[in-house]
RNA sequence: GACCCCGUAGCUCAAUUGGUUAGAGCGCCGCCCUGUCACGGCGGAGGUUGACGGUUCGAGCCCGUUCGGGGUCGCCA
């Protein structure tokens, strides 16, 4: 039996007899005498076998290598003082060998058990039962155990109930890409992976469970990311009879108490609140990054009769002309990345940008820009233009001019390209904020039609139901540093209203009912008014690690083109198994 | 559907302008070593340069195709 953990030992141990296991992480022969190092999860212990003092497991000591599993019986020494390791947590004391037990040999591992050096992403996840042996893998996962663990109790503690739901469901339209499940039994018929649990916790609210939250697994069939996985976990939670405050406020608490337990980080509250128009106004982002400057200023008034074609047609078709000033970047922006062929050109060409106008801010206010800009800047334009977008001498000013959503969308990114190149984004900020009043709806243009931009269960304002397809909706973003934590709103609970959310994107009456009539029918027994949100577990685990990929913090994760290359699936099936769910395959054979 | 980066020893990488027998560190194997902890010393093994095709007197290097890994656009209510 295990009497202690590797790394936990220590001086006060000193004169214990102790039984350990782990894994071989290192030997150092010196002929007369052997050193091992012990690993198990907590850490790394040094075990001394020598030939006069534990002559049997010296002998055994010899075979050892790394990666054996062993298991080790002896008293806990002081070490002599001239061999103490500072940079061992349990450097101050070894353990002689009394006994040295071979529990599994093990071949010597294609790549080292260690942090540091990088190993390529094939061979870490063809071999991740190794690769999860590595320290900082075993942190990302236990971290991960206790962000949930902090999740459950605070939601516990609020009088939450945790439900499961089914994980064999109905595709629904709108939204990503679903998983399918043949039904054997319904031959023809296809189960959906769910995307979220979304319909099946306002029917608990429907239930009466009043209070209910899940760490659910959610599937969508769409291209990875370093930051997205087909399928991942959310904290989804639903609340009755909690007004949009309440929610975003007992939500905050949530988070105050992840940082707080997790980080030892206490964050300021209440979270600041930026509605919808705000966020892309200033920062081209539904998902602003506050931790730096650099703000959007819309410039278009100052160029109205300007004789700058470029700015004046787009005016007149109704677009928009936006700068996006940069502190000192009059000498760290050359002309040439901006121009056609530059990498800046090329990087806001790619959101459908036609090219990039450019206002450099010298000494003595003196501007320097193209021939064709400077033509129409009057000494009162020139003023205007530095005083609104606070330029001083040596802000360098970059001018989009597109359609509104388009000029915003381009420098919004640029905005977050140049301020992390030039050093603008201070780290250790931890910047909460709530995104309020989305719109309800954005026109889908492939399809000419609204569709929702939350999701068609989203409860409009109040004040907007007169004119849905323009209504602001009750519903709310949480962002740190410019990531989306989670999101979430109040949801629709009359079915009239309900009806015409979908009426408003293009869905029949019949197809309403069709596929979502029996929540149209639940709203007619009693439905409570409620709403929730729903946490991406993994992206705030990633995030709270300080990784920059969610295959760092999940066991056993998919490849880019989503297989796991350890287990080999997806794979083919036998004529069986098809036949069986009567399904054939299209796919050309290989 | 598209673009970019990468693929050389078990691992991480190098290899001048296309030029002799493709190298280094770590790891691995053997021998030596009683206080190391990145132990040390001596010796050794280890390569279809992802694959296929082309150009060339000659290809790790150039060209094409393809496979795989990663990043990104589109996509992701």
């Amino acid at each position: 039996m295990r009497t202690e953990y590797c790394g936990k030992l220590g001086s006060e141990y000193i004169g214990k007899e102790v039984t350990l296991y782990g894994w071989i992480d290192g030997r150092r022969d010196h002929g007369g005498v052997i050193f091992l190092d012990l690993r198990d999860y907590t850490g790394i212990v040094q075990i001394v076998a020598d030939p006069v003092r534990t002559p049997e497991s010296f002998v055994l000591a010899e075979k050892v290598r790394s990666e054996f599993v062993v298991e080790v019986k002896g008293k806990v020494t002081q070490r002599p003082e001239n061999s103490l390791n500072p940079r061992l947590a349990t450097g101050t004391v070894e353990i002689y060998a009394q006994s040295l037990k071979i529990l599994n040999e093990a071949k010597t591992p294609p790549f080292a058990i260690a942090d540091g050096e990088a190993v390529d992403e094939k061979l870490r996840l063809k071999y991740r039962y190794l690769d999860l042996r590595r320290p900082s893998m075993q942190q990302n996962l236990r971290l991960r155990a206790r962000v949930a663990q902090v999740m459950r109790r605070f939601l516990d503690d609020n009088n939450f109930v945790e439900i499961e739901t089914p994980v064999l469901t109905r595709s629904t339209p709108e939204g990503a890409r679903d998983y399918l499940v043949p039904s054997r039994v319904n031959p023809g018929e296809w189960y959906a992976l769910p995307q979220s649990p979304q319909l099946f916790k306002q029917l608990l609210m429907v239930a009466g469970m009043d209070r209910y939250y899940q760490i659910a697994r959610c599937f969508r069939d769409e291209d990875l990311r370093s930051d997205r996985q087909p399928e991942f976990t959310q904290l989804d939670i639903e609340t009755s009879f909690l007004s949009l405050e309440e929610i975003l406020d007992f939500n905050e608490g949530l988070i105050a108490k992840i940082f707080s337990e997790i980080k030892g980080v206490e964050v300021p509250r209440p979270f600041p609140r930026i509605p919808y128009p705000e966020a892309m106004s200033r920062y081209g982002s539904d998902k602003p990054d506050t931790r730096f400057g650099m703000e959007l200023v819309n410039v278009s008034d100052l160029f109205a009769n300007s004789g700058f074609k470029v700015f004046s047609s787009v005016l007149s078709a109704g677009g928009k002309i936006i700068c996006l000033p940069i502190p000192g970047g009059d000498t760290k922006i050359t002309n040439t990345r901006i121009k056609p062929g530059g990498d800046l050109f090329d990087f806001v060409a790619q959101f459908k940008a036609k090219g990039l106008a450019f206002i450099r801010v010298r000494e003595g206010n003196t501007i320097d820009t193209i021939g064709a800009l400077k033509d129409s800047l009057t000494p009162e334009v020139s003023a205007s233009l530095l005083e609104r977008t606070g330029a001083e001498p040596g802000h360098l000013l970059l001018f989009g001019a597109s359609d509104e959503t388009t000029v915003l969308d381009y420098l919004g990114r640029l905005r977050l390209k140049l301020g992390e190149e030039l050093g603008f984004i201070d780290h250790t900020k931890n910047n909460l904020l709530w995104v309020t009043d989305f719109p309800m709806f954005e026109f889908n243009t492939d399809e000419n039609r609204l569709e929702a931009l939350h999701h068609p269960f989203t409860a409009p304002h109040p004040d907007d139901v007169e004119d849905l397809a323009h209504a602001r909706a009750l519903a709310y973003d949480i962002v740190w540093n410019g990531i989306e934590l989670g999101g979430g709103s109040l949801r629709i609970y009359q079915r009239e209203l309900q009806e015409k959310v979908f009426a408003t994107i293009g869905l029949t009456s019949e197809e309403a009912k069709e596929k979502f009539g029996f929540l149209l029918e639940a709203f007619e027994y009693g439905t409570p008014p409620h709403g929730g949100i729903a946490y991406g577990l993994d992206r705030f685990v990633m995030l709270l690690a300080g990784m920059d990929s969610l295959r760092e913090v999940i066991a056993f994760p998919k490849t880019q083109k989503a297989q796991d290359t350890m287990f080999g699936a997806p794979s083919h099936v036998d004529a069986k198994q098809l036949r069986e769910l009567s399904v054939r395959s299209t796919a050309p054979q290989s």
